[in-house]
DNA sequence: CTAGGTGCAAAAGGTTTGCGGTTAA
DNA sequence: TTAACCGCAAACCTTTTGCACCTAG
């Protein structure tokens, strides 16, 4: 049972990043939003409903900040506009065609998402983003883009 | 020893795809390019010598056409400009940033790349990308930012 | 108090699109 | 012949930036 507390990291707690209250919100918008991967605009929609003052650019710079201080991740997926993510554990992401939605998929017990590859030696991994594309087939429209009537 | 006559494609055998002179230079440069994975931009650039009547929108209608026919991939590293691909088996990208190069990274003998994702049953994967980011260690910049000296 | 953050509006960069003329099949 | 494609320029969308004001520590 994964910590379900995550609705407002202690404030100022972001590794010594000065916490401000649009930061906070930017922060707290994410996390409730968890599993649904928003772009910057979505994040900004919400946030502006808890700060009517916050600016587009200012969501885009907490983003930016956030994800430099590793309290977030940012997500990319082919050429549309980025998503944001909590979710700190390794794991990939599925993007699903039919729901238009983005899962997060954890890795196998044991397995390692980088020893597959045929890596020159000397290589030295620092990032590795995995994002897939198809369909979930459990989300009535999947069921549907599957055949299932 | 896997063909080099990529030189130029046959005409017109792109799976029934209409080949005009214009996707048929693309192609070529891609593959004369080949492990530089050039972004649009760039394959403008060698296109337009070859061909100076042609645009870059013509060349970004080219790459997608051409995408989308199965012939070449298109690969994302995070938000930088597409880059695109003539290497059509299974592998992953890995964009060093010491020399600001892509390369091409296959599998491990006998390994698989989705095995290791713990999917929901009824995830049907059509596409995985793979981009990886770090230092590759064995070219003069890397070895320097590695500390060699 | 002050370094750093914010809001705004404007710019940048990559990519797509509308349209009249052109061309492969 | 003609549906599909090209070249051009303008539009589009996401993201970044410059600057004056504001605020957390």
């Amino acid at each position: 049972m994964a910590d379900q507390m995550t609705v407002s990291k202690a404030s100022g707690d972001f590794g010594g990043l000065r916490m401000t209250k649009q930061r906070q919100v930017v922060y707290d918008v994410l996390a409730d939003l968890g599993p649904k991967h928003p772009t910057a605009s979505e994040v900004f929609v919400t946030a502006k409903e808890r700060m009517p003052s916050i600016s587009l650019a200012t969501v885009y710079n907490c983003l930016e900040t956030l994800t430099g201080a590793g309290a977030i991740k940012q997500v990319n997926i082919d050429r549309e506009a980025s998503r944001y993510c909590p979710n700190l554990q390794p794991h990939a992401h599925f993007y699903c065609t039919g729901c238009d939605q983005v899962f997060d998929i954890g890795l196998e017990k044991g397995a390692d998402a980088s020893s597959i590859w045929a890596l020159p030696s000397g290589c030295l991994i620092e990032e590795m983003n995995v994002a897939m594309k198809g369909v979930c087939g459990t989300c009535p429209k999947c069921r549907t883009a599957n055949g299932h009537s």
